[in-house]
DNA sequence: GCCCAACGCGTAAACGCTTGCACGCGGACG
DNA sequence: CGTCCGCGTGCAAGCGTTTACGCGTTGGGC
């Protein structure tokens, strides 16, 4: 039970060192030796002591995963792609949630990280959140996603371009009146917010169109969240005939909403939603769809190839968004009018695909 | 950079024993000197190097949780339970998902785990899971969820129940001819698919209603799958009029597939789902909602607990379910009359609420 | 006033591995 | 035939903690 790599050597006729060597197929050591040693070490049942062999070599051995939320779809998809990347590496992932950061909860534990780990992996945290800080203090690797840093590998999406493309798109339909379903009022410590907020705004003021705080809410990425903000919307004086939706799971929350209210998507009013949601399919809704389980999985490839090449120039990468345009968007009528669902948008120019 | 508990010592004028002691909160210390060292490691900013305390103390410091899916809305909402307790412990979570059992994906890795953790945590897995055997014999504490074992600390549903509750409500609202929408052909390597099952038999034979091959579809816990499920059912020569999906995915599927049919659930077709799924309201779908996040949670305890009580007998811990009946269930109906949406059940005596 | 327990602390031996260094040996090269 | 190089290997010094043990000092009970 208590097998030593000690025991390995001796059984094998060799010393630790070789026997060290021979295991982790360290350069000159004899094949032979090296075969011995593996069917000896297999025989035996032994496994290295993670504990011992991170102390003497000065590697920790993993790597801490750190995400403002884990039940949440998207970052439960960004997970799976960093587990299935990191499975097939020697490195352990350590998931440390931070616990939503406006909330002010207890002090992330990033300190007890410290010596800990080989790298970081962080998940939509503005780099200024609170917490952080002591992480690029390390001067460990660091691999961002949906976010930027100098310094820092990233990986993410062009969340300004996504939103303009989703608004772009409910401005070709002849909507002029553009609602916005956000997060939380700024300053918010999420980058993907901060930038489709912008891409939203650009996206107006290039057609001239008005940008009133009356047309926003926040949703808090939540499903009821983003039924609150649809009804709010609804309930001011000139309500928007179209609504971009910063995530898929708000999008649902207003698509409810409007039926709550007697009216249909797409008909009476235009829903886009952000994220490529499996259920947005089944709900209907036109949505920017990014590829989530990929940007997890790239971010963690570029956080290993930054551990083994230490010096290395970081890269940063952007990964492709698509638009999928269903039922829940449509040309604009005025309230009232019948007229059939015409639902295709003149704007070939985008990517976009139908389902 | 390099702090060492040597260096503390020194700058403390105590001994690194002294130190690790007065850092760690075991007695016989002076408060005085206690205080004193915890000064010199905070103003150092010092924190201990796990590796050499693991090595020297001979634990791991950390619990694995194996899970077959982590992107998945149950298996990420029981991770976060999990997570919030362990962050408030000294030990790190280490994340391992396995992949889809049935799919016998790469060898799963839990050999690497062997001499790394303290226990583990383990997620809808039969006992019997290939692969499962190498953690039983660490004889490291390990704690289950939806599944028990001679030895092992368990917390979860009671399945059976649940589907029994679920298929027990549509028989009283006079439906006699009763679907199933099941995740695969047994066997399972999931615990709870073969208890729900065996709830949505149990039901049916004391009602005396027929249990036919030709009223299961397998919907593999997918979206998709649902609702190919449902469309297969539909398809049969004679096909129910009312349908328990063995998740709320799944049963969102077969709303979708319901109404790409032209038929309206509740009126047309009955269907129950199970978990609880924030979308379930959304949709109006009757479900047994569990407690997921809770079960994570007080699965970590449960775990915390053998950990620090070594030879302590484990606990089983059972949750509670409800239902919650929204308008996806409904009277029976002969096909083609008209009638009013009935959805209150008679089944007064089973645990169930309405929003 | 004595004895013993309890307390506070230091000494030093592990813990199980990695790795710089040295050594011997055989072959290539001059 | 001597030298040198490089390969395969062993030796042993760490890596930074924890903890059994022992020692001196106090204080309370008799």
């Amino acid at each position: 039970m208590a097998m030593t790599i000690r025991d390995i050597a001796r059984e094998a006729g060799v010393s630790t060192a070789t026997v060290s060597r021979a295991l982790r197929g360290l350069p000159n050591v004899d094949p032979l030796t090296r075969e011995r040693v593996r069917q000896v070490a297999e025989r035996l049942d032994y496994v290295v002591s993670p504990a011992a062999s991170r102390l003497a070599s000065g590697r920790a051995g993993s790597i801490a995963v750190i995400t403002p939320y884990i039940a949440r779809w998207y970052f439960g998809r960004v997970l799976s792609g960093i587990e299935k990347v990191l499975q097939a590496s020697e490195l352990d992932l350590l998931l440390s949630s931070i616990g939503d950061p406006s909330e002010t909860h207890h002090v992330p534990p990033h300190r007890k990280l410290r010596r800990r780990v080989d790298g970081f992996l962080v998940i939509s945290l503005s780099t200024d959140t609170e917490g952080l800080s002591e992480i690029f203090e390390t001067n460990l690797p660091v691999a961002l996603i949906d976010t930027e840093r100098e310094g820092c590998w990233s990986v993410g999406i062009d969340d300004v371009s996504g939103a303009r493309m989703a608004v772009q798109h409910l401005i070709n339909l002849g909507h002029e009146r553009i609602g916005l379903i956000s997060g939380r009022p700024l300053p918010t410590p999420f980058r993907p917010e901060e930038n489709r907020w912008v891409g939203y705004r650009d996206a107006l003021l290039s057609a001239r169109l008005a940008v009133e705080p009356d047309l926003e809410a926040c949703g808090h990425f939540t499903i009821e969240g983003g039924e609150r903000a649809m009804t709010t919307l609804l309930a001011r004086p000139n309500p928007p005939t179209a609504v971009f939706a910063m995530s898929d799971e708000m999008a649902f929350g207003a698509l409810r909403s409007l039926r709550a209210h007697g009216l249909q998507p797409g008909r009476d009013v235009s829903v886009v939603g952000f994220d490529g949601h499996e259920m947005a399919e089944h709900l209907d809704l036109t949505t920017i769809v990014q590829p989530v389980e990929d940007i997890g999985a790239r971010a963690a490839q570029s956080l290993l190839e930054a551990i083994d090449n230490p010096g290395r120039e970081p890269k940063q990468l952007t990964l492709p968004l698509s638009m999928v345009v269903r039922g829940s968007t449509a040309f604009r009528r005025d309230r009232g009018h019948a007229s059939t669902s015409a639902d295709e948008a003149p704007d070939a120019h985008l990517a976009h695909r139908r389902t």
